[in-house]
Formats: structure tokens, sequence, C-alpha cells
DNA sequence: GCCATTAGTGCAATTGTGTTGCAATATTCG
DNA sequence: CGAATATTGCAACACAATTGCACTAATGGC
């Protein structure tokens, strides 16, 4: 599944300089597969049989790649937070797209620049997020019979 | 303390054509009165004592000021969404500051258009969120000596 | 104004995601 | 190898938000 992934994810680990284990290797490489932004479960569920990592250590996992940029982290409109690799496609910032039926969340490429806003004296700008929201191809209402399932909920 | 806001909110109800009741009269109110978004514990705790409206129901007064477009709906960072009167000031589309330390959320004018993203074939869009994160003027560490205390956490 | 209809509410229990404390384990470095 | 300590596993916890259901009250017709 991730196994392909598994070499690179050590590298980006390593590249860190930090400690090289088991948990960080393999939640890395479930993010390097991934076609979108996952949630902590979804990581879970992706991770190998073998590989038994404890949610909580999943939880910490996930926060430890945010704060050593190798991913990043997404708070959608569920209450979920999702996460995806800090891949060369997606390494400067970029924009988010979120599925209001299904909170499928896909980083997107940006066109222009993002429009300057005015903050109050006093008030520092860190970042600035750029999120459309809408349906994914799975959540339009179909116009023609639908031929496949509804995928969550 | 949002009592001069209690009509404007009563009209404001009533314009929905669903029944007009104490719960949601008095939470309009508390929005009305309200200088930035608020959490559902901030509403409660903004509600007259008098008023004695059950938890649960501030939620669903909440959802449901959001359906009639009475509100919006901010789903921040820290997992705890947020809610504004859609006052006239801020009717249209516009962008939001939140605070990364405290959370706080406020509402901004926007200076230029949003910038254009194309979706994949089978998406549609919806909606454009723009939200600037940074540190709120008493959460930034202050250059010279603090006078004032660190408000919440 | 009274009453029937039913939208809206209150309360208790529950869900779901993420966090914390702490003892046990495993990585790294000399 | 063995010490130092970063990381993990496990159990308990925190907390916003949701659900089910019985009860209450707003509304509209009479
Ligand atoms: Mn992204
Ligand atoms: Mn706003
Ligand atoms: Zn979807
Ligand atoms: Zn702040």
């Amino acid at each position: 599944m991730a196994t392909d992934k598994i070499g690179l994810a050590e590298e980006a680990v390593r590249s860190t300089g930090a400690r090289m284990t088991r948990p960080r290797v393999m939640v890395l490489a479930v993010l390097f597969a991934a076609e979108r932004a996952l949630t902590h479960a979804e990581v879970e569920a992706r991770l190998p049989r073998a590989a038994e990592v404890d949610r909580v250590t999943v939880y910490r996992v996930l926060e430890w790649l945010v704060d050593n940029h190798l991913a990043h982290k997404i708070a959608g409109d569920d209450r979920v937070r999702r996460f995806n690799a800090a891949s060369h496609a997606h390494a400067g910032p970029h924009a988010h797209f979120q599925c209001s039926d299904c909170g499928e969340v896909i980083c997107l490429e940006e066109a222009g620049a993002k429009p300057a806003v005015k903050l109050p004296v006093g008030y520092k700008q860190q970042q600035v997020e750029l999120t459309i929201k809408g349906l994914c191809a799975g959540c339009v209402p179909a116009s023609k019979p639908r031929t496949v399932a509804r995928h969550h909920h």
C-alpha cells in the first residue's frame, strides 16, 4: 500500500535530525501515498496491520510532522483535522478545497495572488488561508442516474 | 447588556416567517450586541440570567440562525465554532481573522477580489473563504513591559 | 379568546475527536 | 555495551457538539 514510500519517509524523517522511529516513518509513508488530505482515523486505517501504532502516538506523530514541516494540517468545518505530506507539489502556500457534504479536502493550485486585507492596529498577520467550499465529484447530486454508491457518512 | 438589541432581533426573527421564540430572540440579540464572533459558550454566558435558555437549545438556535441567514458560522482552528450576526456591515462575503493564540475571530473588510482557483472536473464551488491567521492585539508579545493581563486560555 | 396542531424546547445520555499523565520502551551516542 | 533521554503505549480524561424523546408553547382557524 505505502510500501514504496517508506524509503522516502525514512529519508525525510532522518533529515530532521530527530530520532527515526517506526511510527514516524509509517505515518509519513501513509501520507506520501495519499491522494488527498487524511484524517487521523484515515491514517490509522491505512497503516499496515503489522505496523501496530497506538492511536495516541498517531496523533503525536502527526503533530510532530507538522512542527517539522513534513506535513501540513487543515482544520475543516467538521471539527476534524486533516493532514497532507508537504510534498514538492505543495511546498509553498496554496489553497484548499473542502466538500461541505463529505468533508473531503484536497490541495489546489492557486491562480492569482491572495488579496490584501487590513488588520486592526496591534494585530499581527502570520498566514493567509484560502479555502474553497463546495461539493466534491462524489457528492454532486447526479443529473443522470447514479452508478456509484455515495461514499461515506 | 443586549437589551437595546432585542427589538431588532424580534424583527429579524419575525422576518423569517418561522415561530418567534424567546431563545431565538435572546440569542440573536446577544450576537447583535457582540463586537466579535462568539462561541456557543460565550453566547450562553452573555444571555441574561433571567433568560434561562438550555445549552442544547442555544446550539440549535445558532444553527437555525445560520440556516436562516441571520448569522454566519466560522469554523476555527481550535475546533470551536464561532457565530456572528449577519449585519449590514458584513452582509456580503468577507474575510476573517483568527488569533492563533487565543482563538479570537473578527470579520475583516476585503481589499481586492478573491483569486480564482481551478477545481478538478466534477467538483462544484459554493463559497470562497479567506482567513488571516495571526496574533490579536492582546496576544502579540509586548516589546514594552505588559500592563494588561493576558486575556483568556 | 379557545383549542388543536406541531414546531420548538429541556434534559439526560451519548458521540467523536483530541489531550494528558505516567510508566515502560527503544533510539542514539560515546 | 550501557547510560541518557526521546518516544511510545495505555488508561483516563476533556470538551464541543449531537441525539432521542417527552414536554411545552407559538400559531392559525374557529
Ligand atoms: Mn495542502
Ligand atoms: Mn464574518
Ligand atoms: Zn464529498
Ligand atoms: Zn489573541
